[in-house]
DNA sequence: CACTCAAACTGCAGTTACTGTACGAACAAT
DNA sequence: ATTGTTCGTACAGTAACTGCAGTTTGAGTG
């Protein structure tokens, strides 16, 4: 209370996002009102926007998924012709959120598992950690030119790429496989599937 | 005006999706409101909720993108080993929304291209489709299954190939690369990047 | 033709998410 | 003390959407 006016900020914004997780844990994402959350928390309706651009955010988390800047360095740097395992190792670094509550995180993941409109929500976001992959895969992939290649060439390869690893992530999110449950990203279930699923896709594409 | 009662509502319906897409055309989604839309096809706010969910669904169309059942079994009867480009071949024939009338479709496709909320609502749409898509994939997988590989294991696949597929129509429908007009599947383009990409992901994952 | 029923449509009041504006309280630096 | 910034509040408004009650109109039945 008598912190620096800096931290209080910050502190609201906690309090909101634990009590706004706890509502929805409890009693589904659509029967939880703006305005519950504000009297749980004890602040206005307008501080919570103040705070929160949108429901959505307050329970999910303002910040959204981050690229590890060391596994980057790791992935630029890898001599493996590996791509696709390397591009895995590079994504299964994002995080969802703020990771500094690790009660917070868990609870977050069953709400996203369990709420079409998070998962939604968190794939929106996975979007811009899209844009900064395919700068990523941009100068990975331009060290496996083939002859004559364009440079724009190779952008559509990356972009395309970063599309498919969404897709990845996607799958892994979900929880690799119908019947499973949602939660972060199991690396290892996800490369055993991939590894029995490529071989199957190895012939080439009619027009190589 | 004096037609059979049962086709009255599908003239309405029309009639509120043509204002929708040319208003959205002219003026953005946001500038757009249901009013504006109501006004303009002179019924009641009510009466445009009872034809359409949502605002967006207006704008899009009512009924999602289908896979067509020709394609289908063309898929499932084909001998070739190329796989994903078998895929490609029964993907391309996604239709959005309601296909009957060519100028709206057309329409319909430029707004996906450039408002981030409606493509985000077409590739929710996808889903359902992905869906569909699982069950054919588990059945073409089937036939190429490993020794001592179990169904749940092929639907795992099945399921995964149906992200990547997810992926590589989004990559389809935003334009096949930075700096191009999105627009309906370009199965040739698509092909053509995926055709350069594949060669570059040739080897193993690491657990292979 | 008269009667009935249901589909299409309307008006209205209400809820929910979200925004703009203006204002007050607290605290830090001068 | 004053000034300024930050955090929060109060209030009024918009836009999407829902529920309910009611009217019109075309279609089927006797």
């Amino acid at each position: 209370m008598e912190r620096p006016r800096s931290a209080r900020h910050a502190v609201t914004s906690r309090t909101i996002e634990q009590h706004a997780v706890r509502l929805v844990l409890e009693h589904g994402f659509d029967a939880v009102t703006v305005d519950m959350i504000c009297e749980a928390s004890g602040i206005s309706q307008r501080t919570f926007f103040n705070h929160f651009p949108t429901k959505i955010d307050a329970i999910v988390g303002a910040v959204g998924p981050r690229v590890d800047e060391a596994a980057v360095r790791r992935f630029l740097a890898s001599d493996s012709d590996d791509i696709l395992g390397d591009v895995l190792e590079l994504v299964a670094h994002l995080a969802p959120g703020t990771s500094d509550d690790p009660a917070l995180a868990a609870a977050r993941w069953q709400l996203i598992g369990r709420t079409p409109a998070l998962l939604q929500l968190e794939m929106d976001r996975m979007i811009s950690v899209q844009r900064e992959l395919v700068e990523i895969l941009v100068l990975r992939l331009a060290r496996h030119t083939a002859p004559g290649e364009t440079a724009e060439q190779t952008r559509a390869q990356a972009d395309l790429l970063s599309y498919l690893v969404a897709g990845i992530v996607r799958f892994s999110i979900e929880g690799g496989g119908p019947g499973r449950e949602p939660g972060p990203l199991d690396l290892d279930r996800t490369r055993e599937v991939l590894g029995q699923l490529l071989p199957k896709l190895r012939s080439e594409p009619t027009r190589g």
